[in-house]
RNA sequence: GCCCCCAUAGUCUAGUGGCCCAGGACGUCACCCUUUCAAGGUGAAGAUCGCGGGUUCGAAUCCCGCUGGGGGUACCA
């Protein structure tokens, strides 16, 4: 089978039609990891030659995303090359595709179809109601005399230019992803393909395969979906008298529930959306690379250069694979680990200024508020995302009352054995040790605190949890002396000062 | 329906004839650590290698059939 002989070029080319969703995405990595291995180029090309499916913005929002996720491309739409233009529009206008259409009609490998299509419909209707499932298109226009043909071009009808498929024989092809297992397709499976619509626009089988060949493309890895049309395109090359490319068709990543392949609309997989969420581009890369592809048994932290060293495209699996967010959410967190406190801060100020915790732009006091915070909540965060919530109590009002902003019900301060008395009483207790400490820094924090639980007969949880309450308006927050620490000591104090007086009212009511 | 592809635990995967009564990871559960939650540590459960036939001294690994899943079946890509 096909050795890689470098060098190689290698190409990625979306169609404009919506957001690039994760499976999009995993397959211009793996473009781009072949051609950054064997030290190729890597092509981005935008294919959209469906004008009804276009839309606006989408093209820009696809390279936003390969960017951003760390794939750069070595030619296409905004860069430039010795190939452009890289957008088949621009081409189409260009007629770059028409002397190649002309070629294949002079030499009889495809003909003009006048058959419109509701008349198709009609023949397909027809076939289905005859007990024929499989309609295969074949015009009759295949066996019309150039007369003929001229006849209906005079008369004005609109055609679409179809490839002669040949009746009988197989086409075969191997594929490098399968073992360089040859596909072998029968001809009377196959129809004739149109290759240029009656509105002039080639279509995709026509297209992509010029500019391919114009291109210098060597090895052609795209998802699966295309297996089956890869025979239309064996023939074009072969119509064309070119040598195809290598093949090599990745597998699709299946939706969590194993029906089907991702969807844009049924599944929250646009790559933008994981950077909205908090996702960090070197996880993404990370996580994709590893759907469908490994290195071996046990490796699967590897930094971008790593992967490109080590990717091959033998080692990437024919069966598809499911999507798996709480292995990618897994990941995320270990890169969020990696940071450091201060690096982290930075990832996650913007989200704050979303939630509107900080002003946009932040003023370098809550940066640097931000920056003593992030410490205790960095094992905690797996998408940036969550940041706001887990921090929001040293930004907002935390108190019992209707139009506080974290409001809580008093009820939660009171611990597991205790009552609402015995729980004043412990506050009561903490507010007088802790406004007498002198320094209020993590250390005497815990010290004074627990000496206090001791001293009211305490386990620490339970002097420890009300506070936490108090302070947070929540049971579960970070390190309790950390957080103290953290809101500073008159706001600390005033909180717990709330909670008492809520639990006296509760007690006495 | 027809054509094509695929098939190791719930999921991602290692495995290319003996090193595998199957290794790693996510998830799950338990324990440790511990002021809550995490993180970290230790451990456990979980796969008759989809099923049935072959080939072979020997098969998750090769062959055939079946089943299941996925894809395609457009003047979409």
């Amino acid at each position: 089978m096909a050795t890689i002989t470098p060098p190689v070029r290698v190409r990625f080319a979306p169609s404009p039609t919506g957001y690039l969703h994760i499976g999009g995405v995993r397959t211009a990595l793996f473009n781009w990891l072949f051609a950054r291995h064997y030290g190729g180029q890597f092509i981005l090309r935008v294919e959209d030659t469906d004008e009804k499916r276009f839309v606006v913005g989408a093209a820009d929002d696809m390279m936003w995303s390969l960017r951003w996720i760390g794939i750069d491309w070595d030619e296409g739409p905004d860069v430039g090359g010795p190939y452009g233009p890289y957008v088949q529009s621009d081409r189409h206008e260009r007629g770059i595709y028409n002397e190649y259409v002309a070629d294949l009609l002079r030499k009889g490998l495809a003909y003009k179809s006048f058959t419109t299509p509701e008349e198709l419909e009609q023949m397909r209707a027809e076939a289905e109601s005859r007990g024929i499932k499989a309609f295969r298109f074949r015009g009759p226009e295949r066996d019309w005399t150039p007369e003929q043909i001229a006849e209906a071009e005079a008369q004005g009808k609109p055609y679409t230019i179809r490839l002669k498929v040949p009746l009988e024989g197989m086409t075969r092809f191997h594929d490098l992803i399968r073992g360089g297992e040859q596909i072998i397709i029968n001809h009377a499976d196959l129809y004739d393909i149109v290759l240029v619509k009656s509105s002039g626009m080639p279509l995709y089988h026509l297209a992509h395969l010029i500019d391919d060949r114009m291109m210098r493309i060597t090895h052609v890895i795209r998802g699966e979906e295309w297996v089956p049309s890869t025979p239309y395109h064996i023939l074009l090359y072969k119509a064309f008298g070119w040598e195809p490319p290598i093949f090599a068709h990745v597998p699709n990543i299946l939706r969590q529930d194993g029906r089907g392949k991702l969807s844009k609309r049924k599944d929250d997989v646009a790559t933008n959306r994981f950077w909205e969420r908090g996702y960090l581009p070197e996880a993404m890369f990370n996580y994709l690379s590893l759907q469908g592809w490994s290195y071996d048994d046990h490796t699967e932290l590897m930094t971008r250069d790593e992967i490109v060293e080590r990717f091959t495209i033998e080692r990437v699996q024919p069966s598809p694979a499911r999507w798996n967010p709480d292995k990618l959410k897994d990941m995320n967190g270990i890169y969020v680990r990696k940071f450091t406190s201060d690096e982290l801060a930075d990832r996650i100020a913007p989200f704050l200024v979303q939630a509107g915790l900080i002003s946009d732009p932040p003023a370098d006091e809550e940066l640097a508020y931000l920056r003593r915070l992030t410490p205790m909540i960095h094992e905690r965060v797996e998408e940036l995302s969550e940041a706001p919530e887990l921090l929001e109590f040293f930004f907002r009002e935390v108190g019992v009352a209707e139009d506080v902003a974290l409001r809580y019900e008093p009820v939660m301060l009171i611990q597991k054995k205790m009552d609402a008395a015995r729980t004043a009483a412990g506050l009561r207790a903490a507010y007088e040790g802790l406004s007498a400490l002198d320094a209020w820094q993590v250390e005497p924090l815990e010290a004074t605190l627990r000496a206090l639980a001791a001293e009211q007969g305490l386990k620490p949880g339970q002097l420890f949890g009300a506070i936490r309450v108090a302070i947070t308006g929540r049971t579960v927050a970070p390190p309790l002396f950390d957080t103290l620490n953290g809101l500073g000591r008159e706001r600390s104090l005033k909180r717990i000062e709330i909670a008492i007086a809520a639990l006296e009212q509760t007690s006495a009511g």
